[in-house]
RNA sequence: CGGGACGUGGCGCAGUUUGGUAGCGCGCAGCGUUCGGGACGCUGAGGUCGCGGGUUCAAAUCCCGCCGUCCCGACCA
């Protein structure tokens, strides 16, 4: 390829609308250009680096038995209303209608096409386990989008779904899928993290992420810090603080304490930490009110508390419930909860005494509270925010959060799908039975994002060879200058039959102009063919990634451009 | 959806306060000189100043409405 007629527009400035390094980068390289909010356009160098990570994808996915199919993306709503997903996403999921007012949406995720697509084969069971895959764009209307292509409303995705007869089967079509997984990345070259999740809108139970590192990551993880312990925040169970004795105690009493139905406005108005506090958040499950007590400096994590009372729904309560069901709002305390209600503690409760908590009469609260003497906790659940600084739960060590871009998740579904689907194969006995699904997903263009993120100085970018739109680079230094014009076309050449992917950049433009974009659009390998080498048979070349300069022979320059090529990261 | 900022040739920006013939740098085209880390000179092309209304003799500039883009947030006992 000859960079004189690739269309690569790179920028001297900075977009004025990026703010984020990949952003601004691959916007300023020449990888994509934005249509709209959250819609990008692939220029050749971008469309050549997602392919890169694209072939990877699809070579693990094959090598692990997996099939590719190509699913459409303008979906008929019936399968949406009937797994709940069309209410469940709601004004995430695209909708479009067409001549006929008939309702259809743009694929998000492709669930409510394969299993469908499975189920109506009558499959025996002697055909599973069965992994069909596709890479493809995938809409999804976000509240904002942002950070170039990492927040995007039209994303370029592997999705694959795993169909087993039992959960034992699914486990290890899971398995296999988070073995190749690890392989994917480990290919690409991304630093990553494999943590148990929480699972959102797809649903199900077990699920892990694969998250890259990164200071712009809109997600968050914890880390311990020196257990092998790394999990999403939403996932993540602290060590429980050890309990203390409950002796020692002073008596309840009541306080004035007038407007103070904020754990704030009661720590400042009784001079008093909030963790001194406790409080009693309540839910409604299914009808049945729950009662979640935390310290005051806490926050319930509503996951987690899904997650205990699954299947049954919950829903903090709203002002109507208070008075409805008999709650001072903003002074509610657990003493004399009514037995109906149940009393879910978390594990820190039983680490503190003598709490100042409500005392179920508005401008009221009570100090001396102690369980169980004054009220009763059911059970001692794990139902906290994680926070920096709690503890590990394999070692103690402190936690700590960091910034990540979640650039894969994958799920056990179980029959979450093949029931409202109806999605059966036919078992040994002659019945239909439920499939039982796995769902794997690979942000394509998010990767590619992600690894600019990762992979990058202030000249530009420095992808892994792996991903790079072009392994190597012949930079004409002289363009004026006949002999170093055919010299360097010959090395061109040279490298092209020996395999690797080169492009020659015989742009009449200076040589620093060549140099910058160079190292700004980032191929692993840079070989620079001048008059000044010439002169004494040599080359110059460069490795991107360590800035590493070395000199070979006019006629050894194919050899050591491999050479550097194979050593780059 | 709430808050904030912005919208002027392809890119980055000035001009708006105080209305009076639309500018600068880069890029682009032509010619010449240059030529190993973003060269120089000369010439030139390219803009309904986001869109629509209004005020005015006159609007990029003032007023009203809309659209778009970016950033922050959407939460509590």
């Amino acid at each position: 390829m000859r960079l004189s007629h690739l269309f690569a527009p790179t920028l001297r400035d900075d977009p004025s609308e990026a703010d984020v390094a990949s952003h601004r980068l691959l916007l300023r390289a020449g990888f994509v250009r934005q249509l709209a909010s959250g819609l990008y356009t692939s220029l050749p160098l971008g469309v050549r680096s997602m392919r890169r990570i694209e072939n990877i994808v699809r070579e693990e996915m094959d090598a692990s038995g997996a099939q590719e199919i190509r699913m459409p993306n303008l979906l008929p709503s019936e399968p949406w209303k009937a797994t709940g997903r069309w209410d469940l996403y709601g004004e995430l999921l695209f909708h479009v209608i067409d001549r006929h007012e008939r309702e259809m949406v743009l694929g998000p995720t492709q669930e409510e096409v394969v299993a469908p697509l499975v189920a109506s084969e009558s499959l025996s069971y002697r055909s599973l386990p069965l992994n069909l895959y596709q890479v493809g764009w995938k809409y999804r209307d976000e509240f904002r989008p942002r950070f170039g292509l990492l927040r995007v409303r039209e994303l370029l995705m592997k999705d694959a779904y795993s169909f087993d007869r039992d959960e034992e089967g699914m486990r290890s079509s899971y398995d296999v899928m988070l073995r190749a997984y690890r392989r994917m990345y480990e290919r690409l070259g991304i630093s990553y993290a494999v943590v148990e999740a929480e699972a959102g809108q797809i649903g199900g139970g077990i699920n892990h992420e694969f998250m890259a590192r990164a200071d712009v990551g809109e997600d968050l993880f914890v880390e311990c810090e020196n257990a092998d312990y790394l999990a999403d925040v939403k996932a993540a169970r602290p060590r429980p603080p050890d309990p203390i004795e409950q002796d020692d105690l002073r008596p309840l009493e009541v306080l004035d304490t007038p407007n103070t139905p904020t754990i704030d406005a009661l720590a400042v108005f009784l001079d008093i930490a909030a963790e001194r506090t406790l409080k009693t958040i309540l839910f409604d499950a299914g009808g049945q009110t729950v009662a979640v007590l935390v310290p005051g400096d806490r926050e319930v994590a509503e996951e987690k508390l899904e997650q205990l009372l699954f299947p049954t729904p919950i829903r903090r309560f709203e002002d109507d419930d208070f008075a409805e069901r008999g709650f001072a709002k903003g002074y509610v305390g657990p003493q004399g909860m009514p037995d109906d209600v149940v009393v879910i503690g978390d594990h820190s409760v039983r680490a503190g005494k003598d709490w100042v908590t409500g005392a179920n009469e508005t401008d009221h609260h009570v100090v001396g509270a102690n369980t169980p003497r004054d009220f009763r906790v059911d059970r001692y659940e794990d139902v906290i925010e994680i926070r920096e600084g709690d503890r590990c739960p394999i070692d103690g060590g402190a936690l700590r959060i960091g910034r990540s871009i979640v650039v894969a998740h994958i799920y056990q579904l179980g029959t979450k799908y093949s029931a409202p689907l109806k999605a059966t194969f036919i078992d040994e006995d002659g019945t239909d039975q439920l499939f039982q699904m796995g769902c794997y997903g690979v942000g394509i263009s998010r990767t590619l994002a992600a690894a600019a993120e990762q992979f990058h100085d202030d000249a530009g970018l420095k992808w892994p060879k792996v991903m790079a739109p072009f392994d190597v680079v012949v930079i004409v230094a002289n363009g004026d200058d006949e002999e170093v014009t055919s010299a360097a076309h010959s090395i061109y050449a040279d490298l092209v039959s020996a395999g690797l992917d080169a492009v020659i950049d015989d742009r009449d433009v200076a040589a620093g102009v060549k140099f910058n974009d160079a190292d700004l659009i980032g191929y692993p390998v840079q070989v620079v063919v001048g008059r000044r080498g010439l002169k004494l048979g040599s080359v110059d070349l460069k490795l991107r990634a360590t800035g590493e300069r070395s000199q070979a022979s006019l006629a050894g320059a194919v050899d050591a451009a491999r050479r550097l090529w194979e050593s780059a990261p």
